[in-house]
DNA sequence: TCTGGGGTCCTAGGACCC
DNA sequence: TCTGGGGTCCTAGGACCC
């Protein structure tokens, strides 16, 4: 029979850190989100000092300092690289995988006769271990749902040294009763407010809920996620990725941002990656929206969005910076705080197939094949030579309004000159 | 002073068709 | 006084995920 396993690392950016500076081992470290604003990560010792989940930094930095808390910005290329090599390796000795998350992956994987995969989850939690300096928990089930639940018994039971495998413990009734709903996977805040009113505290409650009741709540979904915890598989398991169906590049300001100008540097630098995105992805937009609104935190609130779409679809830096300026002058408004400015690249589709405008006056094919081979070019270049070698003149400026990072640790496995330096 | 970023899926409701 | 039935497609917003 087949076994679907969830691997993942934990505290996976405070392991990263870690693994890159050992002197942190040991230590309590907490790695915040971009532009130092929250707390994302933590590693167990900073866990153990209570720090929680999602506080925000400028709230807790007084405590941290106390506590001798070490504090990361996001360093983003490390952790992708760190998941790449983890999921190569996981790839290695698994039948199927599919990466969920950066830190994230689900495998399917054959049972032996003997219906033991302990003795394979053991060798592959040292493997990961020794060769990446990782550490992982593997939960196992019959479904995604299932080895969602067991990766969290494999977590928070000490006894069980990061791995669980659902099908061979006979004690699983009385686990499930101590699973609060909210950490059931999928369960939210709206359902677990409900289930909560209704008597239903636990994973075993839910379990053994009425499956129409659920239905007639939370439609299809509340009854897929019911099936699933029960192990029967009603989420597919995706061995390869499906495209894209949109892309995201937002960010928030280090300082409130309050002329045109620059918000118009801050979307023209976010239109320049999503455009790089599109390229690598092998895909063209077939509109654009660009956002930007003040702080929720603050009265009055404004925010305010602008769609287009193109004509002809494309992943041009060119053409989509030209595209968005337009939308940038309709969200300005003079006098307010901006907070945060994005750009949504919308209808993405394959660059295999290109639809163009019938209405539209064209620019020859000869011209597009121009293009694309510019665009190829200096994607090579700043692959090469490092990023924003090639740059874009409405880009360039001193951006007081780039986000904060003022704890960035270095780029040690992904750039030359942060490579660390061994002395014999 | 200061509160992240990037996604997917589902549903309800409106526009439109014959 | 009085106006059907059956369908598709699109969008916005909600819920959830890491």
């Amino acid at each position: 029979m087949r076994a679907i396993a969830l691997i993942d690392g934990n505290n996976f950016y405070a392991s990263c850190e870690q693994n890159i500076d050992p002197s942190l081992l040991g230590r309590p470290v907490v790695v915040l989100s971009n532009n130092d604003g929250c707390i994302v990560a933590r590693s167990p010792e900073a866990r153990a000092l209570g720090i929680s989940m999602g506080e925000p930094y400028f709230k807790s930095r007084h405590k941290l300092k106390r506590f001798n808390v070490i504090v990361r910005s996001s360093n983003y290329a490390l952790y992708g690289d760190m998941s790449q090599r983890l999921m190569r390796l996981l790839a290695m000795h698994c039948k199927n995988i599919e990466v969920y998350s950066i830190d994230e992956a689900f495998v399917q994987i054959d049972r032996p006769p003997d219906q033991d995969l302990l003795p394979w989850a053991h060798h592959l939690r040292a493997l990961v271990h020794q060769s990446l300096g990782l550490p992982i928990s593997i939960g196992i089930g019959n479904s995604k749902g299932q080895a969602k639940l067991a990766n969290y018994l494999a977590k928070n039971i000490s006894t069980c040294a990061g791995i669980f495998d659902l099908n061979s413990n006979r004690k699983n009734k009385e686990l499930l009763k101590k699973v609060n709903i909210e950490e059931v996977w999928g369960v939210g805040h709206k359902m677990s407010h409900w289930c909560r009113v209704r008597g239903i505290n636990t994973a075993q409650e839910l379990h053994d809920i009425n499956s129409h009741e659920l239905r007639s709540k939370f439609g299809i979904v509340g009854v897929r996620l019911l099936h699933e915890l029960r192990g029967e598989v009603c989420l597919p398991f995706k061995v390869i990725p499906s495209p894209k169906e949109q892309t995201c590049v937002s960010r928030s300001f280090g300082r409130p941002v309050t002329s045109l100008e620059e918000l118009r540097q801050a979307v023209s630098s976010h239109i320049v990656l999503a455009s790089e995105k599109l390229r690598r992805q092998n895909q063209l937009a077939g509109a654009i929206t660009v956002f930007t609104h003040t702080s929720p935190f603050c009265h009055p609130f404004y925010k305010q969005s602008a769609t287009t779409q193109l004509n002809t679809p494309s992943n041009d830096t060119g053409v989509l910076l030209t595209a968005s300026w337009a939308l940038t002058k309709k969200i300005f408004q003079p006098y307010r705080l901006l907070s945060k400015a994005g750009v949504i690249m919308q209808k993405l589709q394959s660059t295999d197939y290109l639809q163009v405008n019938l209405l539209e006056k064209h620019n020859s094919s000869k011209d597009l094949q121009r293009r694309e081979r510019l665009m190829k070019t200096i994607d090579n270049l700043n692959k090469r030579y490092g990023n924003k070698t090639i740059n874009w003149a409405v880009c360039i400026s001193s951006q007081h309004w780039d986000m904060r990072r003022k704890h960035l640790s270095h780029s040690k496995t992904t750039h030359i000159i942060d490579l660390p330096i061994v002395y014999s």
